[in-house]
DNA sequence: TTTTGAGTTGTTCGA
DNA sequence: GTCGAACAACTCAAA
């Protein structure tokens, strides 16, 4: 007999639990990806699917060009794999979203009925969603509780399960990848193969290299864009090219200190995410907190598109908004401005700032993404006060005191003195730069009589 | 049920 | 330049 082995959003073979269980048992492998655009409510961003292209060439290399590739309906092409091949079992990651856990339920349903054994493992997350709850049986909304008494101290992590020790496969069918149709046709990602090496040997090498001298500089480092003290390991996670099992017990092995917590509760800050979109799976599209429905957004076309080009006149957010088109990602200090900066002073919904990160982040995941958007605007788990508004001049000068992240995006703004380059305006009008769109103050105190409003 | 303490990341104003 | 208070009261978690 044999076992399907279907990948997802875990495509490595390192602490790969679905894969690992597969390989201890006597049958052959027919191991399995199917881009399934039919069973989605969001179609993947150009970057993902760039990302995900070359993560499924790297993990077909390591499965020794043994992967299949399909593409549509999930049930309907394993139907057909199991009626072509003697299939027992199928092995997967465990779904935490709720579009994936319907169909899987599904899934279950149907193979059941033919007698095929459904393996699903948690490959992941570090806590599973279900279990986590307080003493009343109801989730946690607040995420330091959530993490201390809900994850700390109730149970720890799965350990890493390793490489698989033998893999036998079963010859597969003719498929190619470019089946899946995944490349964008305007070839936008030529500028990024030289930056990402997108391959599950590129993330081990990125973790040791971090662990070996920027997480003991994370903590405070981590907030300045310039500097080089984030792991950038997210795009990774993202389509689980490296197990965050795998990141924790590695920062398990290192002696404790306050970096290494702090970089573990980023990880818990991805799990509360999850967790969040799992008991409230409504908040993908609509607020958390619902009396922000009635919020009065402008949603200015006009200042939307300023933001996305990173022609705002806010050099530090225009730095950000083009270190998002020119490399796929952005840091993390910078998503915060941005977005604040979006939401607050221009006064766009939150969900057309998460669409357009959901489009050109590498990282962009489902789940932290659409928590993050809420968190900052106020719409989500979070006591977060509608005052906090964050001052891009002020952000600027205090996290790119040298100007390094913002002239490296802007280079046109070289000359600008750098007591003036985050308000290149009182330097001079007559730059080669864009104008404001916005006046900080008006759009601040528009905002806070906005959100006056909805109290 | 009631009470109490606390909540990722900020800014502005005035002394 | 530096510091604390105000922003404005709310929801959550847990005793």
């Amino acid at each position: 007999m044999n076992s399907i082995v279907l990948f997802k959003n875990n495509l490595r073979i390192n602490d790969n639990p679905a894969l690992f269980h597969a390989s201890e048992s006597e049958n052959k492998i027919l191991p399995v990806y199917i881009h399934d655009d039919i069973n989605i409510k969001k179609q993947l961003g150009s970057a993902s699917r760039y990302w995900l292209y070359n993560a499924l060439i790297s993990l077909n290399k390591s499965l020794n060009f043994n992967l299949s590739f399909y593409r549509g309906d999930t049930i309907d092409i394993l139907m057909k794999i199991i009626k072509k091949y003697e299939i027992s079992d199928i092995y997967c990651e465990q779904p935490f979203l709720k579009n994936d856990i319907i169909l899987f339920d599904q899934l279950k349903l149907k193979l059941s009925q033919l007698n095929v054994k459904f393996n699903i493992h948690n490959c992941t997350l570090l806590w599973s969603p279900q279990y986590i709850l307080k003493k009343d049986n109801t989730p946690y909304k607040v995420f330091t509780p959530f993490y201390r008494k809900g994850c700390l101290e109730k149970i720890k992590p799965d350990l890493p399960v390793g490489v698989p020790n033998k893999l036998n496969f079963l010859p597969k069918d003719d498929s190619e990848i470019d089946d899946l149709k995944l490349l964008d046709k305007f070839r936008w990602y030529d500028k990024m193969d030289s930056q990402w090496d997108i391959s599950e040997n590129s993330a081990v090498k990125i973790l040791d290299s971090f662990l070996e001298s920027s997480i003991y500089n994370y903590k405070k480092g981590r907030d300045f864009p310039a500097s080089n003290d984030t792991s950038k390991l997210s795009p990774y996670i993202r389509f689980g090219l490296i197990s965050v099992n795998k990141i924790w017990y590695a920062l398990d092995r290192l002696n404790f200190d306050r970096n290494i917590a702090h970089y573990k509760s980023e990880l818990g800050w991805r799990e509360f995410s999850y967790y969040l979109l799992y008991h409230f799976s409504f908040m993908d599209t609509k607020n958390l907190q619902t009396k922000f429905d009635d919020f009065n957004w402008e949603n200015s076309s006009e200042k939307f598109d300023a933001w996305k080009k990173g022609e705002t006149g806010y050099p530090i957010v225009d730095a950000a908004m083009r270190e998002l088109w020119e490399t796929g990602y952005i840091h993390n200090r910078m998503r915060m401005v941005t977005a604040s900066f979006l939401v607050k002073n221009l006064l766009v919904d939150w969900r057309l700032g998460e669409s357009w990160f959901w489009d050109c982040l590498f990282d962009a995941d489902y789940a932290s993404n659409i928590a993050g958007w809420q968190w900052t605007a106020g719409t989500g788990a979070d006591a977060a006060p509608y005052f906090r508004i964050f001052n891009p001049i002020l952000q600027g000068e205090k996290f790119d005191s040298e100007g390094k992240y913002t002239l490296k995006y802007i280079p046109q703004l070289k000359d600008v003195p750098l007591k003036y380059l985050q308000k290149p305006w009182e330097f001079s009008s007559n730059l080669d730069y864009a104008n404001r769109i916005v006046d900080l103050k008006d759009s601040r105190d528009n905002a806070l009589y906005q959100y006056s409003l909805i109290k």
